[in-house]
RNA sequence: GUGCUCGUAGUUCAACGGUAGAGCGCAGCCUUGUGGUGGCUGAUGUUGCGGGUUCGAAUCCCGUCGGGCACCCCA
């Protein structure tokens, strides 16, 4: 296990690990901002009733509370937001007047769970949500491209390959209706627990706290072992033999997601009928996302269809959102030795200083540099050249820039790839390292395969 | 919140109830203002914390705090 955290489920990575992290933040906002989606933050901090959309995650929240605080304010009733999607929800119907709908946005933010952490899972972490919402309806389709969003994202990161798993919600209660299930939540919890506890011990659970009877339990089962690349789930379902209308249309929807997704990009979605989500709010699509090869770090990618999250007595704002567990991401890759970054500092070339007196010297080659937007640092201290070249060497920094000194009797600058040793002539007005070398990069590991031993 | 497990140097880990050690890393020197490899030398610990048993505790017992894992739930 990575060394990311001291106070546990509250990770803080090293300088490696936040370049990595933050490649991801980049890329994120580039891919949304690409697919027209705006950028929204929502304050931190949720009335606790507002987020009690689902009794289970109501014991997660963290609540605030003044450390002072007198005994008539002791509970101010606000707590720490669990999800980006429950607020945005919120500050749609707050700020709706001032809103263009179909509204789409995207937003980044911390959020905060009381769960007890394991490899994965947080106390704080980092999701970046991206949501469309409409006034009254929304487009199908943007079910669609909640998948295609993700998986161009996804597709855009030096990570192992990734696969969204989609069900669709209409389907799996319309079937669990057609089978005769009263409660279809409990047997949505029942089937999400397929992973952990396996079929037999779900079968139980369907036939004693669901109440199915054996044979529906089975068609439950069955159903939920369905899983393929393209729309011919359809057949497989209807060979179930169970009629039910919810269930028709939950078909065509979730047969148009997955044809339509691959349609634009190739292999990004598989129609998975035992992915059930947790979270009671979604009506439609449900997205899980795997990595291929470390399916036990669960889901890096997951949201949903919703259409009564953002509702008042007038208004309906239907949406379909869908999140990038940036912090678990990472953890993964960091853990798995998956991604390296070509160095841990931005500086692409460090300017050596010949002797305090000619620092000015080495300030005024760093402004030239910086001027034209590479990034730079002057050496700390007048060290022997050997140190101040070792000072580099330890964060990876490609160059060091040596000002032409009297000294020394060098008529000009000079300039050092310590890679490979070569120095060369140089005018700080001119230089300019390739591009590569310009800022940190964030590549794959070469061998993924074996990485994997290096976990612990 | 429940259960299990682990806490020794910066780090990874040793040490039968009997003097706390090694690898890596770090610092210095060989190295003459240009590093990496190599050689030599050196520094670093309230053994998480508190109590108990014992002539003697890193080691055994109790408590506590912290880490990890499983349950629960989820990105």
């Amino acid at each position: 296990m990575a060394k990311i955290s001291r106070l546990s489920g509250f990770p803080e990575l090293l300088p490696s690990g936040r370049v990595i992290e933050q490649h991801i933040l980049d890329t994120a906002r580039e891919i949304f901002e690409l697919h027209g989606f705006l950028s929204l933050e929502t304050r931190a901090v949720e009335p606790v009733e507002q987020m009690q959309r689902d009794g289970e995650i109501d014991k997660e929240i963290y609540v605030l509370r003044r450390l002072q605080a007198t005994a008539d304010e002791a509970d101010l009733g606000l707590g720490l937001h669990f999800d980006l999607t429950v607020p945005f929800a919120r500050y749609v119907l707050e700020h709706a007047a001032a809103l263009e709908f179909p509204l789409r946005r995207y937003q980044i933010q911390k959020v905060w769970r009381g769960e007890r952490p394991q490899e994965g899972r947080f106390r704080e972490f980092t999701q970046a949500d991206i949501d469309v919402v409409g006034k009254d309806s929304l487009a199908f389709h943007h079910e669609v491209e909640m998948a295609v969003v993700m998986s161009s994202l996804l597709a855009s990161l030096p990570i192992p390959r990734a696969v969204i798993q989609v069900n669709n919600r209409k389907l799996a209660e319309g079937f669990y209706l057609g089978v005769g299930a009263t409660d279809t939540q409990r047997v949505l919890r029942a089937i999400d627990k397929l992973d952990k506890i396996g079929p037999d011990r779900v079968r139980v659970l369907l036939e004693t706290e669901a109440g199915l009877t054996p044979a529906a339990a089975a068609k439950c089962l069955a159903l939920a072992a369905i899983s393929t690349p393209d729309a011919t789930f359809v057949d497989q379902v209807r060979a179930l033999d169970v009629r039910n209308d919810l269930l028709d249309q939950g078909l065509s929807e979730l047969s148009a997601v997955v044809t339509g997704a691959n349609a634009e990009r190739p292999g990004s979605v598989v129609a998975d009928l035992r992915i059930a989500r947790g979270l009671d709010y979604y009506t439609g699509t449900v997205y899980e996302t795997q990595l291929v090869g470390f399916e036990a770090a669960g889901s890096i990618s997951s949201g949903g269809r919703y259409d009564d999250l953002a509702s008042d007595a007038k208004q309906s704002y239907p949406g379909v959102g869908i999140s990038l567990g940036v912090t678990r991401l990472v953890s993964i890759l960091i853990a798995k030795g998956l991604v390296t970054a070509s160095r841990a500092v931005p500086s692409a070339v460090l300017v050596a200083v010949a002797d305090e007196a000619s620092r000015a010297a080495s300030e005024l080659v760093a402004r030239q540099l910086r001027r034209r937007g590479i990034a730079c640092e002057v050496a700390p201290s007048a060290d022997k050249f050997g140190k101040q070249i070792r000072y580099a060497d330890r964060r990876a920094i490609p160059y060091v820039w040596f000002p032409a000194s009297a000294a020394e009797g060098t008529a000009g600058d000079t300039v050092k790839d310590i890679r490979s040793g070569d120095q060369v002539d140089a005018d700080a007005a001119t230089w300019q390292p390739p591009l590569e070398d310009l800022k940190p990069k964030v590549f794959a590991t070469a061998d993924t395969s074996t990485a994997s031993k290096e976990s612990s």
